[in-house]
DNA sequence: CAAGAATCCTGAATGC
DNA sequence: TGCATTCAGGATTCTT
């Protein structure tokens, strides 16, 4: 379950890697990954001879800039980590493990693999102007860790909403990279029950929304990202933000602050966790 | 248009 | 012990 920050420490790790070599040998499994329009057409083979420049973070995207050989345009890898993908560098000769779906070969004798046992995950190859500039990064909403997001960004965004808080927080138009972990984390920091109904927030409660965003990404990011069953980093190692949830897979445990055992919900088919105490549902039509 | 449901997938966990 | 069922869930597509 990669969210923002365990896309980030991927991204980082990946950085670190300096894979700048030219791609010498493109691999791909025969089975299918993530399906759909911007999937569908991988175009990985395109990334035979270009050279890694940059990795980049979008939400919870990835994208590898890459030169061309010759005069060719800047090139691209779009990468989703979906549920259980996995990037992983290896020496040439390494064994594989199982549900191995992408290799890129270097010449210095290593390799980029993509491993995603659900194929939730998803990677497509293209024009870096063209990946940047349709969807899905061209629909994505704001960058919680970048300049410029707020709680007003949040209210203008959903303020008008009939959906519940822990929904909005989930919607990549609303905010990017948020998946259900942080989100219930995120809404247990701020005091703000999870089904709660996103047009009932006054802007106090909005940015007190976004600043626990903020704060629970970068706890995350500096934890090495959060490891529940599936998440390892470029190095294969687990994260360590695990330790730090307050409320995800949780519930029926004493919450960290008052102590009443938290309550467990399920809304639109995912599960969380709250805090009746500290996350009180109000009345009252405006939530402060 | 918005909101909710169904869909994809495998492995771990649970139930009988 | 073994088999069947449930759950996990991000993004897309379909339905209401």
């Amino acid at each position: 379950m990669p969210e923002l920050p365990e896309v980030e420490c991927v991204r980082r790790g990946l950085s670190r890697a300096n894979l700048t070599d030219p791609i010498s040998e493109v691999w791909r499994s025969e089975k299918d990954l993530r399906t759909g329009a911007t999937w569908r057409d991988e175009q990985l083979s395109r990334l035979q001879g270009a050279r890694g420049r940059r990795w980049r973070r979008r939400g919870k995207f990835l994208l590898w800039e890459l030169d061309g050989q010759g005069q060719s345009e800047p090139l691209g890898l779009l990468v989703h980590l979906g549920m259980t993908g996995a990037l992983r560098v290896h020496h040439t000769g390494e064994s594989h493990v199982l549900h191995t779906h992408v290799i890129f070969r270097f010449g210095d004798a290593r390799e980029l693999r993509f491993v995603d046992p659900r194929r939730f995950g998803g990677m497509r190859a293209g024009s870096l102007v063209e990946l940047e500039q349709r969807p899905p990064l061209a629909e994505l909403g704001p960058e919680p860790l970048g300049r410029g997001f707020s709680g007003s960004v949040l209210a203008e965004r959903a303020g008008r909403s009939k959906r519940v808080l822990r929904d909005v927080l989930l919607d990549q138009r609303v905010v990017a990279g948020v998946g259900n972990i942080y989100a219930l984390e995120a809404l247990f920091l701020a005091g703000l029950h999870p089904l709660v109904v996103a047009d009932r927030l006054a802007p106090s409660a909005w940015d007190r929304l976004a600043q626990a965003v903020v704060a629970v990404l970068r706890q995350g990011i500096r934890n090495g990202g959060t490891t529940f069953r599936d998440f390892q980093t470029v190095s294969g190692k687990p994260g360590g933000n695990q330790r730090a949830l307050a409320v995800y897979g949780r519930a029926g445990t004493p919450c960290t602050r008052c102590g009443r055992l938290l309550r467990p919900f399920v809304h639109g088919g995912r599960s969380g966790a709250f805090c009746p105490v500290d996350q009180p549902k109000p009345r009252a039509r405006r939530i402060l």
